[in-house]
DNA sequence: CCAGACGTTGTT
DNA sequence: GTCTGG
DNA sequence: CCAGACGTTGTT
DNA sequence: GTCTGG
């Protein structure tokens, strides 16, 4: 599962790990804490097949649906079956993105109360999240662009926490799931699978994180 | 035909 | 929007 | 995901 | 307990 992850890196080096020429005209701050219904930043496709970074509120907000409350709980999507769910599918088929991260969280329940673990890469790296967007129009004509991130079952490295995870991409496999060239589902949802042992490290971090307003260094400092 | 659901997680 | 249940 | 709220009336 | 907000 991910409920909460970290993107502390520069747009500059997004857009470089994302081979993305130009930036956006809107900054990103370093970010220690993201949760639901907060502007997550991904990579998708223009309409001329150009790669563009945008901020989309995580919890997909279906188009039929009557209120933007509705996506709060739509903040993931099981990999195994997102491509048939009617809440998913469409995107699924036509609406795939990254969602850039370096580190996410989970939590473990313990005696003392709940324990979050920051999990990142082993080399510390950026890393891709498999995502599905979708644009709901709100009564006075008001767009959103929102997301929600496909999760696999816990890898070697991970399941002593939790037993699912964000869907991490390799960079290899960035074109084919944005749909860069024609790709049926069936491949898609071959891409998304657990990272080999030895892909992620982990580790407790202070339960300041686990409040949604905290932000900055401390959520990510070791427990005291 | 219309009405109502449409999702994940964790816990029991 | 689209499918399922009644 | 976790934390925090969970209500109405009338008046300003 | 359950829903909402971040």
């Amino acid at each position: 599962m991910c409920g909460r992850f970290t993107l502390r890196a520069t747009l500059a080096d997004v857009a470089d790990y994302f081979r993305i020429d130009h930036l956006p005209d809107w900054d990103w701050p370093a970010r220690f804490n993201l949760a639901p219904t907060q502007a997550v930043l991904a990579v998708r496709l223009t309409g001329d097949g150009r790669r563009e970074m945008v901020r989309l509120r995580w919890g997909l907000i279906p188009s039929w649906a009557k209120d933007l409350n509705i996506g709060s709980r739509l903040i993931n999507a099981r990999a195994e079956t997102a491509h048939e769910k009617p809440s998913f599918r469409t995107a699924f088929a036509r609406r795939r993105c990254l969602v850039a991260a370096d580190g996410y969280y989970e939590w473990k329940k313990t005696e003392a109360g709940k324990q979050p673990y920051l999990f990142e890469m082993s080399d510390r790296s950026l890393f891709a999240i498999a995502g599905l967007w979708e644009r709901w129009l709100g009564d006075e004509g008001d767009a959103i662009e929102s997301v929600t991130l496909l999760t696999v079952p816990a890898s070697p490295d991970t399941e002593a926490v939790h037993h699912r995870m964000p869907a991490i991409l390799p960079r290899e496999q960035f074109g084919t799931w944005l749909g860069e060239s024609p790709t049926a589902d069936s491949r898609c949802r071959a891409l998304l699978r657990p990272p080999s042992e030895g892909t992620l490290r982990m580790r407790p971090v202070s339960s300041f994180v686990n409040r949604p307003m905290h932000e900055g260094p401390q959520c990510v400092a070791p427990p005291r």
